[in-house]
Formats: C-alpha cells, sequence, structure tokens
DNA sequence: CAAAGAGCTGAGTTATTGCTCACAATACTG
DNA sequence: CAGTATTGTGAGCAATAACTCAGCTCTTTG
C-alpha cells in the first residue's frame, strides 16, 4: 500500500460518452464487488476485471480507491434526500401513518443494496469530508423529522429534538438490520412493532 | 497480504507464567492499538511494539492477525454475560425500572472500550465460527429478555419474540451510538428517553 | 551447575495491492 | 485521410503487512 498522503493528480474529465459509460461502468462495478467482497478485499483490480476495464482506465477516472467509494456514497446520499415536496406530503393523517411513512422511507432508502450501504458506513474508513457530509445530511434529516413532529397535534414528548434523533436512528438502525440480513424477519411484521413502539413513545401515554 | 487460508501452525502453550504474562500484553496492547488505529492499520508489528515483544513471540501466541481479535471478542463476550443470579435481580420492581436495568446493563457493556467494540463488530471481518458465537451469545440474550418480560406482569405485546429481539436491538445500537460517539449527547438525558420509548413501547398503551 | 527445554528476538521472506507510465487503440476534426 | 486529442491497456513498481525461522537468552530440573 502506498503512503496514502500524496499528491493526487488531477483526473481526466470525460469528453466522449465512451468515456462516461467507462466511468459508470466502473462505478457498477465496484458497488458488485464491495458488495461481494467488502471494501478492503473489493480489490481495484478486481473492480477493473468486473468493468471489464484495465486497471490503468479505472485510475484515469478515479484518484483513489477510496474515491470510488466516495462517489457511491454521495449518489446514494443524494438518491435518500427528501424533496420538500415528499416532506408536505407527510404532514397529514394519524400518528401513526406518520410514522409508518417514516418507517417506510428508510426500508426504500435500504431497498438498493443493504450490504452495500452497510460496508459504506461500517467498514471503509471514509475521508472526514465525506464523513462531513454524511453528518450533515443526518443532521439535516434530524431536523425535518422534528419539523414534522412539531407540527403534529398527537405528538407529546419533552425534548422534541431529542427525540427526533432517537427515532430517526432507532427506524434507521432497525431498519438497516433487518434488511441486510439474509435470514431476515419478514419486514411487515418487524414493520409493525418497530412502528408501534415509535407511535406510543410520541403520544406520550402513561 | 498472504493466503488466508493456510495450514496454521499449533501455537505453543504457556508454561511458565513469564510466558502467559506475555501473552497478556500482547491482548491489551492489541486492544490499545486496535482502538487507536483501526483494525486494518492496527498492524501485528505495532501490537508487538507497543507490547514490548517482538513480533516472533506474537506469532507463538497466536496463529494469526485475527486470532488476537477473536480473543479480545471473546472475552468481551464472556464478560457481558449474565449469570442466573443477574437475572433474578432484575426480575422485581416497576416495569420503567426494569428496563432502566436493562439499558444500564448495556452502558456497562459498553463502558471498558466502546471504540474497541465498534472496530470488533463494524470494520473487522471476523470468522464464521466467531460470528456464529455472537450470534448464539446474542439470541440467548434475547432469550433471557423473553423470559424477563414474559414474567412482568405490565407487559402487553403481541409478540413477546418479536417485542425481546426488537428491544435488545434497539437498546444496543443506541447505546452504542451515544457511547462511542466523542461529542456526545449527555448520556442520562438519553438514557431517559431510551427507557421512555422502550416502557411505553412495552405497556402497550393505545 | 550443566543439560534441556521454554521463551524470546527481529531481520528477512512472501504475498498482496494500490497505483504509474510508456505505449496502443480509438474517436474527433479540418 | 492525416493529424491530433482522447481514451484504453496491462506489465510492473513501490509500499506495506502478515508471518517465518535460525539462533539467542532465560528457567527449570536432576
Amino acid at each position: 500500500m502506498p503512503s496514502a498522503d500524496r499528491r493526487i493528480p488531477a483526473r481526466r474529465k470525460p469528453r466522449q460518452v465512451r468515456a462516461e459509460l467507462t466511468r459508470e461502468r466502473i462505478l457498477t462495478a465496484a458497488a458488485h464487488v464491495f458488495t461481494e467482497y467488502g471494501y478492503a478485499a473489493g480489490t481495484t483490480n478486481r473492480i477493473a476485471d468486473h468493468a471489464h476495464v484495465s486497471i490503468g482506465s479505472l485510475y484515469q477516472y478515479f484518484p483513489n480507491k477510496e474515491a470510488i467509494l466516495a462517489e457511491l456514497m454521495v449518489r446514494h446520499i443524494d438518491r435518500g434526500m427528501w424533496t420538500e415536496a415528499d416532506e408536505l406530503e407527510l404532514t397529514p393523517g394519524s400518528l401513526e401513518t406518520t410514522v409508518r411513512a417514516l418507517v417506510r422511507d428508510a426500508v426504500d432508502n435500504h431497498r438498493d443494496d443493504p450490504q452495500l450501504l452497510r460496508i459504506m458506513l461500517e467498514e471503509a474508513s471514509l475521508s472526514q469530508e465525506l464523513l462531513d457530509t454524511i453528518e450533515r445530511h443526518g443532521k439535516k434529516r434530524v431536523g425535518q423529522v422534528r419539523d414534522l413532529l412539531a407540527r403534529h397535534p398527537d405528538v407529546h414528548v419533552g425534548d422534541l429534538g431529542m427525540a427526533a434523533e432517537l427515532i430517526v436512528f432507532t427506524v434507521e438502525t432497525n431498519t438497516h438490520k433487518v434488511m441486510a440480513d439474509p435470514r431476515a424477519i419478514p419486514i411487515e411484521t418487524f414493520e409493525d412493532e418497530l412502528v408501534a413502539m415509535v407511535t406510543r413513545y410520541l403520544r406520550g401515554d402513561r
């Protein structure tokens, strides 16, 4: 492994469609390879092989291995970002309906490739910059949920911010677990329990 | 990195106290090094250095790097296992008290070295055997909690097994998160919310 | 106290992997 | 179609890290 901090030369920017396709093939292959082998064992040569591309080509579009993972991560985050329209859409209905929508949202976010997400979050040591992006995304999401809860009449909790944080994290990790586990519990059943837990919590029953 | 599956020669078993001490020093150093550098960058040479032991000695007691982590993991699990006495001790009291005890237990389990636990669980790719041990431990724990809930009069949930699973996982991961995050939320506050959530869920209020 | 064995050493071997670079192939342009 | 720019190739370099082994020191034992 070469020294980590070396001057990273600027990469060529694709000008022809061919090049753009190559880039995409590399990313697709990387997703597959990381999923199958994990981050450490998902070598750049393996990725290149899988993409039917030479290792040299790979390094023409990505300055290093981490950059590939970073791009996958950024794309995932972008896909998962709520638009304001989505947010409004969640407002009406009973508390349970709202919570269920939240859970469904988390499930959708994991649908593509739960294994890959796990690897991205857990296995690879991401750059500080990327971690910051994820952090910001998380904070924004907690904020959205907090606002959502604030607008709902049935919510009775002490600290709304903390409740939002607790909920987002709990829903996220539980979904993550059920989706990532091959021999998983049926999602529907688990979803019901999760929804029940969160709903009862928010309702603040004594 | 040498090929993963090679004949692993039997290691020397310590016969003198001196040897036992060396083994312990290696394990202690490994815990420190893994915590500070992570698993991948926590090299065997670094561990040996930190333990003031030659790399050769290290390999006299552990067949490979993973075995070191495995031993740390097994020890952690053993420490965290409930005895029957512990179990009985948890029975009496209000539901909230019981839940709080559960949460406290998780906190205690993370107290030693939350970073290390994170590394063990997330970063390293553990052997199937070790994963099975962890799995068995998890199942046993869920079983213990299920029995605990079954004995409590205030618990009203549909599927007790699933409830136990949901609770154990939720308490575990939330605790894990708060403990591992350096700029963490005050544990007490978070604990209260977590306890509230789980308690309200179990009480099954409508 | 001397022989035997247990424990310890660390330079060196083996293997892997991220990544470069000199060159070849392909696409664009006038 | 010649000349230029872009894209693609893959052997091999350099770095790194897991692990070995020949020979040493320390402990035990008779």
